[in-house]
RNA sequence: GUGGAUGUAGCUCAGUUGGUUAGAGCACUAGAUUGUGGAUCUAGGGGUCGGGGGUUCGAGUCCCCUCUUCCACCCCA
């Protein structure tokens, strides 16, 4: 019977794996600049973990099952939660602030398209115990970093930021009962997905007021937090709220990325987890989906019963980056598998066996070394030296008897020398 | 979960109103080439035409079901 790869999932032969390896090194050598320390957790948890946060819905769209003891189990479809109960475990011993990274595999059984598979690995980085905005304009940053590191410019993409305690309090100071928020939250998320009217609907199913309405679609259009004075008057909590995004803008600015970045009020995110600043990263055509998103999250710890320690952090998959870097050209199908330092032609067969000791030898000095099993032409040893990418070639020939002497060629000049086999390597 | 499109060799695709033994390019293997790689030439392997059922003397081709993949919706942590 012929067994077929599960909906959703992506095999990586070599050529595949150098690409996922190419994302993956780049993001962790980003974290490292930016002073994150790398952490990972189990790949499955109990699903009652994923249910505090989300509630029961989510259940449907995650992966679960039942251990041989009962224990009701997912596969984690995000390392948010992992994070929160590996920091709460340990709140009174680890030095803070906390910074700290991880590129987990993560699954979700969604119904896969553009953009999006029921497998897939995603970068998370996240700063615990640090209130100051500087903490979630680093998140933004680091994000940044990486992009820029690809070879992205402000040109390719955009960062949408906005605040969800900014929101909250305009939405309150124009008579927006605060039972409202929740179901309002996910209509505004819509804002930029929908027609103009499909969306003035939405609102007018929730709100009375025209002029509230009129408000928020004041709000919703405008690009610089400074004109957010002039829509709305501002309560002590907004003019707040504002002062702490003005500082987030700021921040970038000194940062030098204030060009990449724009006020977006739309910018909700979907779920009531977030409390200050968010932000999402989108291609700046906007055909795409979002590459990152992220925010401040200063409950999470004490809703998985931690003490109250503020948090913020991001989320970066690999599926839509693929797409955008392939889109911009920075991701071409050639991308080097792996190299090798010395490839080992063997001239006859009757030197195999000093072949097969020289091999050893270059391992154990600890350079990557490979061979032929085959003592067919040395010109088919060659073309496999060719195919493996070595820097290097050695053949063994006839002169290691004569004069003790190899044949090392370099394989991008073609040039070769002879060389004492007693000297190799020393 | 809903809707639309799709499926022929590892990949990209031909395949006439239904008609003999289903083809090409690339890739792969071997040879030309037992002391020199990327090129070239020659040969070869590789297919239950996604799977199952039906119509027909006869199905890659027509019909039904199912699965996959892609796209959109729902959702998006």
């Amino acid at each position: 019977m012929k067994i077929k790869s599960v909906k959703g999932t992506r095999d990586f032969y070599p050529p595949e794996m150098a690409v996922r390896n190419f994302i993956v090194d780049g993001w962790k050598a980003a974290s490292i600049r930016n002073g994150f320390v790398e952490y990972d957790g189990p790949i499955f948890e109990y699903l009652k973990m994923y249910q505090v946060k989300s509630g029961d819905e989510i259940v449907e769209q995650l992966f679960n099952f039942e251990d041989r003891g009962g224990r009701h189990l997912a596969i984690r479809p995000e390392i948010t939660p992992t994070l929160a109960r590996m920091v709460n475990q340990q709140i009174n011993t680890l030095p803070r602030p906390i910074k700290w990274f991880s590129v987990p595999r993560l699954c979700r059984a969604e119904r896969p398209q553009k953009g999006r598979l029921r497998e897939f690995f995603q970068w998370n980085v996240d700063i615990i115990g640090v209130e100051d905005v500087l903490a979630d304009v680093e998140v933004v940053y680091c994000s940044l970093d990486y992009l820029r590191s690809l070879g992205l410019t402000s040109k390719d993409v955009v960062v949408k930021i906005s605040s969800r305690r900014l929101l909250a309090a305009l939405l309150k100071n124009i008579g927006i009962p605060e039972n409202k928020l929740e179901t309002l939250y996910p209509i505004l998320d819509k804002k930029s997905k929908i027609p103009q009217e499909a969306f003035v609907e939405m609102l007018q199913k929730e709100i009375d007021s025209t002029g509230a309405i009129e408000t928020i679609l004041k709000l919703m259009d405008l690009h610089s937090v400074d004109d957010v004075a002039g829509v709305v008057n501002l309560n002590d909590e907004a003019t707040e709220a504002l002062d702490e995004l003005k500082q987030v803008f700021t921040h970038l600015d000194r940062m030098g990325v204030a060009d990449w970045c724009r006020f977006d009020m739309s910018i909700v995110r979907g779920l009531a987890y977030y409390t200050g600043m968010v932000f999402e990263i989108h291609d700046a055509v906007g055909e795409l989906r979002a590459i990152c998103g992220g925010g401040r999250y200063d409950n999470l710890l004490s809703d998985f019963g931690g003490p109250k320690v503020t948090a913020t952090g991001m989320g970066m998959g690999d599926c839509v980056l693929e797409i955008l870097l392939r889109e911009k050209g920075l991701l071409t199908d050639d991308l080097p598998v792996q190299k090798l330092d010395y490839f080992i032609a063997c001239a006859g067969a009757e030197m195999f066996d000093e072949a097969v000791a020289l091999i050893a030898k270059i391992r154990q000095a600890g350079f990557s070394c490979n061979f032929s099993y085959k003592t067919g032409s040395l010109g088919k040893q060659m073309k496999q030296a060719n195919a493996a990418n070595a820097a290097k070639c050695v053949i063994v020939g006839g002169e290691l008897k004569e004069s003790n002497q190899l044949v090392v060629k370099d394989m991008a000049s073609g040039d070769q020398e002879l060389v004492d086999a007693a000297a190799f390597l020393k």
